[in-house]
DNA sequence: AAGGACTCATA
DNA sequence: GTATGAGTCCTTT
């Protein structure tokens, strides 16, 4: 049978190029792009192909850049080294006797192609000799790829297995991905495994392009951005088939080989091993070709220029240092910032600290710059006892952008600030709370339009990131001024904003600033570790995961990662045929605890998974990590809280995250055990009970509501009662569960839909049960519509307190998008308003601490309760003032209700 | 090294 | 169905 053999010649020339020592022959020539090819095509002589051709691009323009006038615009040119090989290769390539092919106006694989389908056609066996990828597209049964550089073919199959995606595909995938050497952007971020993945999904780029709404995430965004260039894309990667040639595949025999002018060229380039077979192994030995050491690359650092506006001093003798601090006590207000080599605040050094009064007018004042060569600097407690009189001066108002560090760092090395009076963070937090970042660098750009010096400009990034105390004083002035300088001019844009927001100012100065000292006094204070406890747990934990291992591979039948929900799901519904109930947000089939449930009666493989996650997700995430957390210096676990962080203005905590502790299983409750008093003093914990419920009966006005609260009774029991107008004693278990779910759902914005797949019946009966509690309860179904109705208006909701929660995505055009952002219009008036609520009782709690003699100190919140360590005498008195702080904290239609409970630890506090 | 996907802990 | 943070795996740069 015969075949037709195409070489992509041009694709081998770049690569033998780049991927070959750059060699050359006796008389300096360069010669290493043109051995590979030479190897290539003996390579291919000895396949002995009844038709072949060698294809190169014809130089000039092509159909493509009439097209896409930028296509292989930032090509570099050809370099010279590889320039020099292109004629001697015509000539070996038709002295071996390959017919050559050079077409204006196309490239060589639109030459290719239509070759190729002209011999397809005829029935003749292609192979398409190439390194480029993109003639996986014209693979077809009767059609391959090989690549004799590195020995691969490419079938259908191969195709498949290796961009997972079919053939006739290919053209999508390189669509989205775009190509960066032919300067064709396709969709940021994506390679061949996120196209390959959409094109799983919808089949063909049009059917991503329809469902680009859906795709969520960064990538999401990037598809969306490039939804105009794609089928422009396609356009440009697609191979012609089509193209006018003066030959036809059978006109492409091989010719006898001209031995003569062979051996000539073989000679010249030092090709020893092809002259030796061109003469049947009798030539003398030709010097080898010799590699060359590539040239070396000039090692460019960017020269980040770093510009300078406003006058900035770097204060570094005592006459200076003087000047300043008289400059701040005269000042009404004092923007500061503190530089250190830490991003912990509890570990943090002192480095340095910068200060404005004016805008333009800053200054840096270094203390800990510790480089080779760094000038003399002022000693660090001088500077702090000089400047004391002004920070702990609480009739001298302090600003700061995110100021809790600073309060940290300060505190650490001996100055308790006082008169924190503003922060620009928290001013756009509550100035826009749907706003994603109140980092500096965003508000400056934002409300400034003023593009601020970025810390990796100093001090480098990645693993190349030097600390502050490295970096050179005067680039350190420019930086660390310059945050005091633009927190300053912040300030005064926002504060402006916020004065004409009379509420929204009074949720910032009454409830956010005040909190700021609480939390750092809190954050300082951290909680105590049994870590032997955990070192225990841990060890129980792992014994236990290894056996569920073990088991788990055994009914695999072989070894794999339980931990890759790749590599499982494969297993699971690929080889062992388990069905794919859930699906993950991607289109995957989803791996997690509901999908692995509803397969757990069909296989024991499930069970064990859930198992051995339940126990990792313990050890990783905690009894593991907790014990690597304890401060040092304190011997205790400080969280950080992040106060401009949730966009319903709720605390989150971080590093480590102690706002979700294990509760619900025994063994995860079992950790809350290892958060321990120490001698004499107990753990108290004080949490509001259904606080977000009552929220919502105070919302809503709804009598039903509200009398269910009364006489403090178990509000899921009244609500069941009265749902399925039964006696509160008659209410079943499960109605009272339905009464629950509608409860909770109800603080979702959840629908039939979900209610249904909470309780596991159908979809009508939930509607049902929708529809008899609105019945009881027509002050919340007219609340849920108001609400909704607002955040369409307005665009935002708002809490008790006037905060204002800001919902970005309620006027999207996107269905499912819109509809989410009706949900959280929903939730958040009654997660906001619990949020405000808590603050303002921590505020109020920490205030009458602060004169009790550190007898207790409070540690942890919780988003609905607060934790103390107390002397052991003092618990009584606490909880009494604390519950009464707590219910103060806000005047509803409904009594807040607190519930307390003691305990050497956290766990038996509860 | 950075970022996304997936999973799962809390209120 | 709301709101978070974090650990592991995997892909892309």
């Amino acid at each position: 049978m015969s075949r037709l053999v195409l070489i992509d010649g041009s694709s081998y020339l770049f690569r033998a190029f780049h991927a070959l020592p750059p060699l050359t022959a006796p008389d300096g020539t360069p010669t290493g792009a043109l051995y590979g090819i030479v190897n290539m095509l003996r390579a291919t002589l000895k396949e002995n192909p009844d038709y072949t051709a060698f294809v190169l691009d014809a130089s000039g323009p092509t159909f493509r850049d009439e097209l896409y006038p930028q296509y292989k615009a930032n090509r570099p040119p050809m370099p010279e080294d590889l320039r020099a090989q292109v004629e001697p290769m015509k000539e070996i390539v038709q002295a071996l006797g390959f017919p050559l092919l050079c077409v204006p106006g196309v490239e060589a694989d639109d030459v290719i192609g239509t070759l190729a389908l002209q011999a397809h056609a005829a029935g003749i066996p292609v192979t398409i000799s190439t390194s480029d990828k993109d003639f996986a597209q014209l693979v077809r049964p009767g059609i391959t790829l090989t690549n004799t550089m590195t020995g691969s073919v490419l079938d259908d199959a191969g195709v498949m297995e290796k961009f997972g995606v079919r053939p006739d595909q290919v053209i999508d995938l390189l669509a989205l991905m775009g190509d960066t050497v032919d300067n064709v952007p396709g969709v940021d971020k994506c390679g061949p495994k996120t196209a390959a993945k959409w094109l799983g999904e919808y089949g063909t780029l049009d059917a991503v392009i329809a469902s680009a709404d859906k795709i969520g995430g960064k990538i999401g965004e990037n598809l969306r951005a490039a939804l105009g260039r794609l089928p422009l894309n396609q356009q440009l990667v697609t191979i012609k088939t089509d193209v006018a040639l003066d030959q036809a595949p059978s006109d492409l025999t091989l010719r006898p080989r001209d031995v003569d002018a062979l051996r000539e060229l073989y000679t010249r380039c030092g090709f020893g091993s092809a002259l030796r077979e061109l003469d049947g192994g009798s030539a003398p030995p030709a010097r080898g070709a010799r590699p060359v050491a590539p040239a070396a690359v000039a090692d460019e650092a960017p020269d980040a220029a770093l510009s300078a506006p406003g006058e900035y001093e770097c204060v570094l003798d005592a006459a200076a240092l003087q000047a300043w601090v008289a400059r701040l006590q005269a000042a009404e207000l004092v923007a500061f910032d503190t530089e250190t080599d830490s991003l912990d605040p509890m570990r943090a050094n002192l480095v340095g600290l910068s200060f404005c009064v004016e805008p333009g007018q800053a200054c840096y004042i270094p203390v800990g710059h510790d480089y080779p060569g760094a000038p003399a600097q002022l000693d660090r407690a001088a500077v702090l006892e000089a400047l004391r009189p002004v920070l702990e001066d609480a009739a001298k108002p302090k600003l700061g952008q995110h100021g809790k560090y600073d309060l940290h760092v300060l505190r650490r090395h001996g100055v308790d600030v006082r008169g924190y009076a503003e922060d620009t963070m928290l001013e756009s937090f509550v100035f826009n709370a749907g706003g994603q970042r109140h980092d500096m660098d965003t508000l400056a750009q934002k409300y400034l339009g003023y593009t601020t010096i970025k810390y990796e400009q100093v001090a480098g990034k990645g693993a190349k990131q030097i600390l502050f105390s490295q970096v050179a004083i005067d680039d350190a002035t420019k930086y660390a001024a310059e945050d005091a300088d633009v927190t300053l001019r912040l300030h005064r844009v926002l504060s402006a904003k916020l004065a004409a927001e009379p509420t929204l100012q009074a949720v910032y100065r009454d409830i956010e600033m005040p909190l700021v000292p609480v939390l750092t006094r809190m954050e300082a204070t951290g909680v105590l570790i049994d870590v032997a406890e955990l070192r225990r747990q841990s060890a129980d934990l792992s014994q236990r995961m290894m056996a569920a291992q073990q088991r788990a591979h055994e009914l695999a039948g072989r070894a794999f990662n339980l931990d890759s929900p790749k590599q499982l799901g494969q297993l699971l519904f690929e080889e062992l045929k388990l069905p794919a109930l859930v699906k993950t947000p991607t289109g995957a089939p989803s791996t997690n605890e509901e999908a692995l449930e509803a397969i757990a009666d069909q296989h024991e493989l499930p069970r064990l998974v859930l198992e051995y996650r339940g126990l990792a997700k313990l050890r990783n995430t905690y009894t593991d990590k907790l014990p690597d957390m304890v401060n040092p210096d304190t011997g205790r676990v400080h969280t950080s809280y992040h106060q401009a962080g949730a966009a319903t203005g709720r605390l989150s905590s971080n590093d480590p995250n102690l706002q979700n502790i294990p509760i619900r299983t025994e063994d995860g409750r079992r950790i809350r055990t290892a958060f321990i008093a120490p001698e004499g003093r107990r753990i108290v914990a004080c949490d509001y009970s259904q606080i977000e419920l009552r929220i919502m009966a105070h919302l809503s006005g709804d009598p039903g509501l509200v009398r269910a609260f009364e006489g403090g009774l178990d509000v899921h029991r009244a609500t069941a009662s009265e749902v399925f107008d039964v006696p509160l004693e008659k209410v079943s278990g499960d109605q009272r569960r339905a009464a629950k779910a509608i409860n909770f759902g109800l603080m979702y914005g959840m629908s039939a839909f979900g209610l249904a797949k909470q309780l596991g019946i159908g979809r009508g009966d939930a509607q049902d049960y929708i529809a008899l509690y609105f019945g009881k309860y027509p002050g919340v179904r007219d609340y849920m519509e108001r609400v909704r109705q607002q955040a369409r208006e307005q665009g935002y909701v708002e809490t008790v307190f006037g905060r204002r929660l800001q919902l970005n995505e309620i006027h999207s055009r996107n269905q499912a998008q819109r509809a989410g952002a009706e949900r959280a219009a929903i939730n958040a008036p009654m997660q906001g308003t619990a949020a405000d609520i808590i603050k303002r009782a921590m505020v109020s709690v920490q205030d009458w601490l602060d004169g009790q003699g550190g007898r207790a100190t409070m540690m942890m919140q919780v988003h609905d309760e607060l934790v103390f360590e107390v002397d052991a005498g003092f618990v009584d008195t606490l909880v009494d003032e604390v519950r009464r702080r707590m219910v103060a904290a806000a005047e509803l239609r409904v009594a807040l209700v607190v519930d307390v409970g003691s305990g050497s630890n956290w766990e038996e506090a509860h």
